[in-house]
DNA sequence: AAACATGACAACCGCTATTAT
DNA sequence: CATAATAGCGGTTGTCATGTT
């Protein structure tokens, strides 16, 4: 036997809350707090939401100790930093940032930082190689990519070029960015359409890194081939 | 001034993990 | 232990305000 059934969703209100919702949930809440369920919780308090709804209501935009507001330089790097290191973990990257929640550090982040970041400058191009990246979507056109560096093992890199049918998801971002980041990169990211990104080192010197095992990095930090190669000539990679 | 595009943010949906029965 | 409810999370969509043509 479990327990009892959830809200009615047939009768349940959607859509915007209105400043008596907002008062009769604070309200609710200071008095007798969640009583630990929030699905029975607008029934007692005589709202006509789903819990689920109120309970988002509440920790995102009702909850005394929210902060409201623009984000600072700092909040911005402290985002940036753990996007780069854990990805869209938005809880656990909220929980860094005092009165910050998980949906206002991910809408923060889709509609500035992402952007800021795809905006950024393009970093030295001392040396530039340019291709196909190849993303991990499933899909018939998938693209595999093909390494065509030589067998050397070493060479310099101070810029990566991608151009692809589409832009990066956050997945695929958040794993470059963190690929760059293993792999010690300062990287920006510059964006010159809706379908080309950039991907540049912005380190004052170039890194010297062995491809091959770049492209073993990838696979083996993540247990998956992230199909992410590249295709360049010997002379465009080669100093 | 109207139509359309874009940006920002609130809210919902679907999924997984946890917990209660 | 099995099952179902619940909490929590991240992705996505909806809505409204503002900017641009």
């Amino acid at each position: 036997m479990g327990k009892a059934p959830c809200c009615d969703k047939a009768n349940v209100k959607k859509g915007p809350w209105s400043p008596e919702e907002d008062n009769t949930l604070r309200s609710y809440l200071e008095t007798y707090g969640t009583g630990g369920n929030w699905i029975t919780l607008p029934r007692k308090a005589g709202l006509k939401r789903c819990g689920k709804s109120c309970r988002l209501r509440w920790l995102n935009y009702l909850r005394p100790d929210i902060k409201l507001g623009g984000f600072t330089q700092e909040e911005d790097n402290i985002i940036c930093d753990l996007y780069k290191t854990i990805g869209s973990r938005w809880s656990t990257i909220a929980s860094k940032l005092p009165g910050r929640t998980d949906n206002d550090v991910k809408n923060h982040w889709n509609t500035r930082l992402k952007k800021k970041i795809l905006l950024g400058a393009a970093g030295k191009n001392d040396v530039k190689f340019s291709g196909s990246s190849v993303l991990p979507c499933p899909g018939p056109n998938r693209n595999v990519g093909k390494n065509y560096l030589n067998n050397s093992s070493t060479t310099t890199i101070s810029s990566y070029s991608m151009h692809d049918e589409q832009n990066p998801t956050d997945y695929q971002f958040g794993h470059l960015l963190g690929h760059m980041g293993v792999l010690d990169f300062s990287s920006t990211i510059a964006s010159s359409s809706q379908n080309v990104s950039s991907f540049s080192s912005s380190s004052s010197s170039s890194s010297v890194l062995d491809h091959q095992k770049w492209y073993s990095d990838i696979e083996d930090d993540h247990g998956i081939l992230l199909d992410f190669g590249f295709e360049a000539s010997h002379d465009d990679v080669m100093n």
